[in-house]
DNA sequence: CATACGTGGAT
DNA sequence: TATCCAAGTAT
């Protein structure tokens, strides 16, 4: 069966949408454009990441930082502690450098255009159409893994991800509306995250359903398809939860770039595939001590390889040479610490006391 | 074009 | 337990 016209399709789906349309907090009602800025922040948040995920932390910044010149005052500690357990932290790098570029060479106005969007640190392509269509109402070609599937789906395109991405977006583009172009790839992303969903598509509920080439020929739920991924390797390190003596923890700072860059940290040896021993790793202890190990291990799953830490406990012989921040335990909540290493102090607490 | 880059929930 | 997956970007 041939397909409606794009013009009927986009018709069709932005009719579901102001019936189905979710309720998000930074999203404006059918018909209308969003704030840029809540926008913006939100569509960095959500990259790779769960509107659960996101929801309160998007929340948490804009009563925080309620304007993008506000945001770029702060200092990035400040937005990476507010960022931690958020993931992808060069996320939060770039937020900060573009609400500076934002806040002074544009007096804190977004761009409107796809292309000066695209020019800022952290948006790509999807954002730079996103907010360029769902900020400001221009006609962009919004790309993102729900509307892959969709269009994927909507043509029977069998090619695997990442490879078949272009012929997507060429699919994509020729359905794209002129009119309410925001809510059309809003439409399309509640679709894909609602209905068109990775497993067990509710083919039922779909607005294109007649449409659908994969659903008439009963391949939806395995398209698109991927290449398989490679393995995950394992990777360890030793951690010093290292005491002074009013009971103040030892933290450092993490590199600028990197896995965690900027994150704060417990102090670890290098992690690496084999296992470190007591004596060689005392190279790596941020201040001499007697270090004592505790039972059991701390394991964090990365996107490309497993880590588990070994922790060790020790009171610094000589605090002051340390180097690093002394931080009292009911200071932890405040630091900029990510997930794994909120598990290391978890354990050590849970072990060492 | 391939790889690095977090986390938590679902299956 | 293992794997997949979520509104991707930078290099």
């Amino acid at each position: 069966m041939p397909h409606a016209t794009p013009a009927a399709l986009s018709k069709r789906i932005l009719a579901w949408y102001d019936r189905n349309a979710r309720v998000l907090p930074w999203r404006a009602p059918p018909g209308r454009v969003a704030d840029p800025y809540h926008v913006w922040l939100s569509e960095i948040m959500l990259q790779q990441t769960t509107v659960v995920a996101v929801a309160p932390y998007f929340l948490t910044f804009i009563k925080r930082w309620p304007t993008v010149k506000d945001l770029a005052a702060a200092s990035l500690d400040d937005i990476l502690t507010a960022w931690a357990g958020l993931g992808y932290y060069a996320r939060a790098r770039n937020l900060h450098k573009c609400a500076q570029l934002v806040a002074e060479w544009r007096d804190g106005v977004f761009p409107d255009e796809e292309e000066a969007l695209r020019g800022l640190p952290g948006i790509g392509d999807y954002t730079a159409a996103a907010i360029a269509a769902i900020a400001h109402g221009r006609p962009a070609v919004v790309m993102d893994g729900n509307i892959e599937r969709v269009i994927a789906r909507m043509f029977a395109v069998t090619d695997p991800l990442p490879a078949v991405k272009p012929k997507l977006k060429a699919l994509a583009a020729g359905l794209t509306p002129s009119s309410r172009p925001g809510d059309y790839a809003q439409a399309l992303m509640d679709l894909g995250a609602t209905v068109c969903t990775p497993r067990q598509p509710a083919c039922v509920l779909c607005p294109w359903l007649q449409d659908c080439d994969a659903s008439h020929q009963g391949i939806a739920d395995e398209l698109p398809a991927k290449l398989a991924k490679p393995a995950r390797p394992t990777r360890r390190g030793l951690a010093f939860w290292t005491l002074r003596k009013d009971g103040a923890v030892l933290l450092r700072r993490r590199p600028e770039s990197g896995l965690l860059g900027g994150m704060m940290e417990i102090p670890s040896t290098p992690w690496r595939a084999e296992p470190w021993d007591l004596a060689e790793a005392r190279d790596s202890a941020p201040v001499a001590a007697e270090w004592r190990p505790l039972s059991g291990m701390v394991t964090h799953t990365f996107t490309h390889f497993h880590l588990e830490l070994l922790v060790v406990a020790g009171r610094a012989r000589t605090p002051e040479l340390a180097k690093g921040l002394w931080c009292p335990l009911d200071g932890l909540g405040d630091q900029a610490l990510p997930t794994v290493m909120r598990k290391v102090v978890r354990h050590a607490l849970a072990k060492a006391y």
